[in-house]
DNA sequence: ACCTGAACACCGTTCAAGT
DNA sequence: ACCTGAACACCGTTCAAGT
């Protein structure tokens, strides 16, 4: 659509975005970027001040691609919805959560941000209900969404341990119940605990603000 | 103790301990290890393979310090105590979370598991049920223990925001809920919630598994 | 055995210079 | 206005050489 020549913001945030969910936001690097659009590393600082600002951009452009689940869903599922979206997206861009964590002033972290306390608001929540549920999902992370160095296969175990581990069996005397657990442990996945957590987490913000909706109103003093 | 000659293994974790609490584990940096020692960055190879082997060695020797809680607590209290303590260290030393989690295997991380293990199954629970406990604290991650390039400080904000900030201001209209919720935010820090959070999980564990503790037993078929 | 020094292949970034 | 090329101050790591 673009004249070939003339390097554009865009290209680059396109490129970057490519690079970004193949290798993760961490192994980026600018002559990286640079040489698969066919340019120089200090090319990319006539378009974006440093780095940063770079990153910055990709992340936004990611979180705002994420489409909000339906505003008609029962408040619990309709967050349920929202967080498994977010996790899918960082999980797809190793890194991209902790670049949001470390830049928690950037636009696409201020949008993280937004799409929870939409659906909590929308639900009744008071400030200080909202507050506190978002304190409690922050705590909530996937921990594959930090590692910033490649894609993450869809069914991951949480160890890379096998039995046969030398270390495990070197030092099997120092961690009598890793070893004992290691078969059931070996059993499942993130992916398949993920759900399960995320219930546990909800349910517990549920049971503590109890906003108005379902069940007949407590007596709310304020 | 030793001769001051002779540069020792110990010297290096030691020193490397030190410029991590004040730098964080992603910011360490051979050369700078070495110059703290008085020697050449790659003297340090004689004693270590690589980064990661000296790296994995700082880190096990942090977790293998954290002591372990008394063991006649309640199964809960004495969780909450472990994974307390774990966070403590993380926060103390930045990027440490990080670090652990990206090297699954290593004997600190191995360590970290084997303590939250300790406490489920002398709890008794199953395999079953200890392999989805471990799994449901593994998403229980204090967001801070992953800024790897600064220590924190006690009390730091989920947000850096301030109402005057200027992207907020600017862009306020794509961030209604958020700029509405600034004030509420702003009144609490991390370290205010990571305990009501935590208790939230745990007791989340406690309703889900009932292993055989306080209230009478439910019949369990298997 | 233990350490140095030079070197290699990388970084992010600055800045004068080209067109 | 837009990009290049050289340069700077960094990385982790290898390897021959010194003692």
């Amino acid at each position: 659509l673009r004249e070939p020549e003339g390097l554009t913001a865009r290209e680059i945030i396109e490129v970057t975005l490519g690079l970004a969910r193949k290798a993760g936001f961490g192994q980026l690097s600018m002559r990286q970027i640079a040489t698969q659009l066919g340019v120089t590393a200090t090319a990319l600082y006539y378009h974006f001040r440093d780095k940063n600002e770079l990153l910055d951009q990709v992340a936004a452009h990611i979180m705002a691609s994420l489409k909000a689940p339906d505003r008609a869903l029962r408040w619990t599922e309709r967050l349920r919805q929202v967080v498994l979206t977010q996790q899918r997206a960082m999980l797809t861009y190793p890194g991209l959560a902790r670049f949001l964590i470390y830049h928690r002033e950037s636009a696409g972290a201020l949008h993280w941000m937004e799409m929870i306390l939409e659906v909590l608001r929308d639900a009744g929540f008071s400030d200080l209900e909202t507050a506190r549920a978002l304190a409690t999902l922050s705590f909530f992370v996937h921990p594959l969404t930090l590692v910033d160095d490649r894609p993450h296969a869809h069914a991951e175990h949480m160890y890379r341990l096998r039995i046969s581990d030398r270390r495990l069996v070197a030092d099997a005397s120092k961690y009598p119940h890793l070893k004992a657990l290691l078969p059931a442990l070996a059993r499942h996945s993130y992916d398949s605990y993920l759900p399960l957590a995320l219930d546990a987490v909800i349910a517990g913000i549920a049971a503590r603000h109890k906003p108005r909706q379902r069940r007949t109103a407590r007596k709310r003093a304020s």
